[in-house]
DNA sequence: TGACATGGTGTACACGGTACACCTAGATTG
DNA sequence: CAATCTAGGTGTACCGTGTACACCATGTCA
């Protein structure tokens, strides 16, 4: 548009970067197509020339703030590569609120999930985990590979009345909760029981915890094809719930093993 | 109401029931307070007679779907009564294909959700696990608690044209993802990459992970403490990233040692 | 020069949550 | 027993939000 300098042309590009903008500066509720229009000096409708819905755009977002995810460096040593992949990962989206909402309520497979994806895949591959095991390991990361902690409670810490008074009841009731909490206390001193806790801490902890099970299935060279036969006995088991052995899974037999192998492998 | 028996009166209970079983049918989008209320023969605002809110109203939902989870027996094995008590928890939840987005979107502290919280950090701690340990385990499982995946991808398949070409491009332009997804069609001939998956065996093999992982820590008498200066230690390091010994964090060497320490304790 | 494509405009509608004033019948009480 | 209160159902109306659709302006190209 050559009429005046009065504005720059529209573009999907343009529309994404002030969502985003409008998304980081407000939260994600208060974007809506009318507001970001107005922030961009155009009708509402215009929108639609450059995204084909909100949806679109939402996934236009999560697009742009994935594929800046830093590409770190490969060192050969598998498990610190994820590592260090998945907290840059992290530290991108950790910068956008809405993200997370974002990406769990749509997840299209874009390019730039799927190069994601591929990467984080390929760590493992290269590292020597078996397609089998780098399959479940990336289900059982789940959006964790995003960075994101499982929240236990809702953002929200609830303001309504009742709460303080259940938070109150909260030693009677359920001591169990409470003497985590105190765990937490202590360890970390302005923390209730829910939000207080070092969420990166925690997310840490869980990542190293999975990726260390995960280097002794591998060591053990575990795979699925025993495991899914086991699954099927277990699966009967469990229509007997009292049947003995049930709620075991051959697993914690594979890192029995694992531990026991060790002890002959790498010696001392 | 005696005028006619020609209808129930209202109740918080049967609105939110009758919330359930539309859901339930049709799916959560297609539940809305005007059809909710059609349903139950009354005029949408009555409805508000009984529920604070839409809000309130979803919050009613998981409560009555969270308070009917099993409660399963202890057996003294904590590790298999907390599986057990995931299980069943998965058991109820899978019924209501909502649940899972309620429950993210929302999460509200109601009394049965303390309650299945408080059960289960209890099985922690009556196995003897710290109130610290099991703190950081609580957070780590997150949302698998509710026997839920971690969906890698929406469920919905996209079917717009452009994903048939992109699922085509796969092999070229992500090679490692076409190899696991390989190795996931061979393990369960009718699959893709994603969905076709046995969901379930995803699940117990993430949970068992952690579990397992998780025993090892408490034999080892894990401790937040040391871990947390540690991580001060790398917090550091983040910052000057290409410092060697970054991504490495104490965990793994614990676990090392808990395979060291088996080796000398329960040998062979 | 005239047709077309690209992109911004204006109007208007559907859908969903819910505020508010009202009404009605059973329960309560002087 | 009448006056009043209250719980619970009604009707109307409003607002916010996404977006269909017809239209119009401008630069491009045959």
């Amino acid at each position: 548009m050559s009429m005046t300098g009065r504005r720059e042309t529209l573009s999907r590009a343009r529309v994404v970067a002030a969502a985003i903008a409008q998304a980081d500066a407000n939260g994600l509720d208060s974007l809506n197509m009318r507001s970001l229009a107005q922030e961009l000096d155009v009708v509402p409708m215009a929108l639609y020339k450059h995204v084909a819905n909100k949806g679109d755009l939402l996934d236009g977002m999560i697009e742009l703030v994935v594929g800046e995810v830093e590409r770190t460096p490969q060192t050969g040593d598998w498990k610190r590569d994820v590592r260090a992949r998945i907290l840059a990962a992290r530290d991108r989206l950790q910068r956008h609120s809405w993200s997370r909402a974002v990406l769990e309520s749509r997840a299209a497979m874009t390019p730039a999930m799927l190069d994601y994806l591929n990467a984080l895949t390929g760590l493992f591959l290269d590292g020597g985990l078996s397609a089998d095991l780098t399959h479940h390991v990336m289900h059982a990361l789940g959006n964790r590979m995003w960075g994101f902690s499982q929240e236990l409670f809702a953002a929200t810490p609830r303001s309504d009345p009742s709460f303080e008074t259940q938070k109150a009841a909260l030693p009677t009731h359920f001591p169990h909760l409470a003497a985590i909490a105190r765990a937490a206390a202590q360890a970390d001193p302005e923390s209730g029981v829910g939000p207080g806790c070092d969420d990166r801490l925690e997310f840490e902890f869980a990542l190293d915890l999975l990726l260390d099970g995960v280097e002794i299935l591998h060591a053990q060279q575990w795979s699925s094809r025993g495991w899914m036969r086991a699954s099927a006995v277990a699966e009967s088991w469990r229509i007997q719930k009292d049947t003995p052995g049930y709620g075991t899974r051959e697993t914690a037999e594979t890192l029995r093993a694992a531990l026991t192998a060790a002890k002959r492998d790498r010696d001392m």
